[in-house]
DNA sequence: TCTGGGGTCCTAGGACCC
DNA sequence: TCTGGGGTCCTAGGACCC
């Protein structure tokens, strides 16, 4: 069996941990930029806060029912998040952990015997949130979607499963599979719902009853394939590997404000690599392909939302590095491809591919062997930004002024991270 | 006035190779 | 009087996830 155990409302929990007195209290986190909501708690969802919505139209409704608002504070829900996977390890052992995003983790019960899941999920739970002030949710079944039905239902009727769902027979398996709608299934997205409730599939019980070629036909070739094995009980998608590495890095953002100079820009796109270099050393890579894009301010109003089109380009390097200042050069060369005079910006990214693992990196006969020093630069740097404030040392190409910084108006205080930050008893 | 950031996997089609 | 078949790699684009 397979379980998947997903924090609640994650980045609002993270503020909470440190603001008891925001317990059972409505609170949000908005995005970069404090564009819109990208967490709720229970008491916001009930007001009617929506999710992914712009902050500008919630804003009466938060104002009417004083609901706490931060910006997003990556630095503490990034270390928050390692606390409930490191108490995962250690419970579970690490090979059994697979990490899949800042908030949700599968966890392999294969040894577990079935008559134990129950009892085992609760310890889970129980040891997270004592010891790292999280709440969670878990769902227990046979294959990674079906915990992922079971989890969705496990949160959606607290009250009666305390957050612990276990779907270990057929019948509560299909039960569970009538209760959970089409759009509701992991790796059904807006699109396919539709094209499915045309074809009168409303639920994820229909879709199990559906044979797998049909699937291939039409729900995207093998990926639907997959799902419906996964419906069926049969495990499709395996217990990845967490220690692969990520195979694009990238690091974008939008501007605090519409920029119009090109060198603003450059000092973006120099910031932005500044950070993707690190990601990519982080997991020991080196990259060989070098991306960057911009995104013009539109000028219809009409186009609300979603980013227009993007500008892009990219250098392929004659070597992979991971050094930081091999990648701002050829960065910011593509900033003077691309920028155009006279037109304004409101978002600029960076993207690291070709990755290899510095371990294994293919040298070129034509370039000269990477220095140690400059490796030994890089680390330092590192170890400085980390321990330290962020940004401490950095490349004069990244610009001291940063008119284009993001805004964040809400900030909480990096209460695991920052010495200077560290909450203080009695 | 004002709508995030960072990923994954898959398919199709073209270029190229033997 | 007639022009294969199979494989790999790359890119663009689609769909989805949290």
């Amino acid at each position: 069996m397979i379980a998947i155990l997903d924090c609640n409302s994650f980045y609002c929990s993270c503020e909470r941990v440190f603001r008891p007195e925001l317990d059972n209290k409505p609170v949000v986190v908005l995005s970069n930029n404090d564009g819109c909501i990208i967490a709720r708690s229970d008491e916001a969802k009930k007001l009617g806060v929506e999710m992914a919505g712009p902050y500008f139209k919630a804003k009466p409704l938060i104002e009417e029912y004083g609901v706490s608002v931060f910006s997003s504070n990556y630095n503490l829900y990034g270390d928050m998040s390692w606390r409930v996977m490191e108490t995962l390890r250690m419970l579970m052992g690490k090979e059994n952990v697979e990490v899949y995003s800042v908030d949700e983790c599968f966890i392999n019960l294969e040894k577990v015997p079935n008559e134990q899941l129950q009892r085992v999920a609760i310890t889970l739970k129980e040891t997270v949130e004592m010891w790292t002030g999280i709440k969670v949710s878990i769902g227990v079944a046979p294959t990674k979607v079906l915990s992922k039905v079971a989890n969705r239902l496990a949160k959606k009727n607290k009250a009666v499963t305390n957050c612990v769902l276990v779907l270990d027979s057929p019948r509560k398996i299909e039960q569970a599979l009538q209760k959970t709608a089409i759009e509701d299934i992991w790796g059904i997205g807006g699109q396919y719902a539709e094209k499915l409730r045309l074809s009168n599939i409303n639920t994820a019980y229909d879709l199990s009853k559906k044979d797998l070629n049909w699937a291939k036909k039409n729900l995207g070739g093998v990926v639907g394939e997959r799902l419906i094995r996964e419906l069926k009980g049969e495990k499709s998608r395996i217990m990845e590997d967490p220690l692969t590495q990520k195979k694009i890095i990238a690091t974008t953002r939008m501007f605090g404000s519409p920029v119009t100079d090109i060198k603003s820009i450059k000092e973006a796109v120099a910031t932005y690599t500044t950070r993707a270099s690190e990601k990519l050393r982080r997991q020991h890579g080196a990259a060989r392909i070098i991306s960057v894009f911009v995104v013009p301010k539109e000028q219809n109003f009409n186009v609300r939302f979603r980013h227009g089109p993007s500008i892009g380009s990219y250098t392929t390097l004659q070597r992979a590095t991971s050094i930081t200042n091999e990648l701002i050069k050829p960065a910011v060369e593509l900033v003077d491809k691309l920028f155009e005079e006279g037109k304004s910006y409101k978002k600029a990214g960076v993207m690291l591919s070709g990755i290899v693992s510095d371990a294994s990196l293919q040298g070129n006969l034509f370039v000269p062997a990477i220095k140690n020093s400059q490796r030994m630069l890089m680390s330092m740097m590192d170890n400085i930004n980390c321990s330290m404030r962020d940004d401490i040392l950095k490349f004069a190409a990244s610009g001291t002024t940063r008119n284009w910084k993001m805004q964040k108006n809400f900030n909480s205080p990096c209460y695991t991270t920052r010495w200077d930050d560290i909450k203080s008893v009695g």
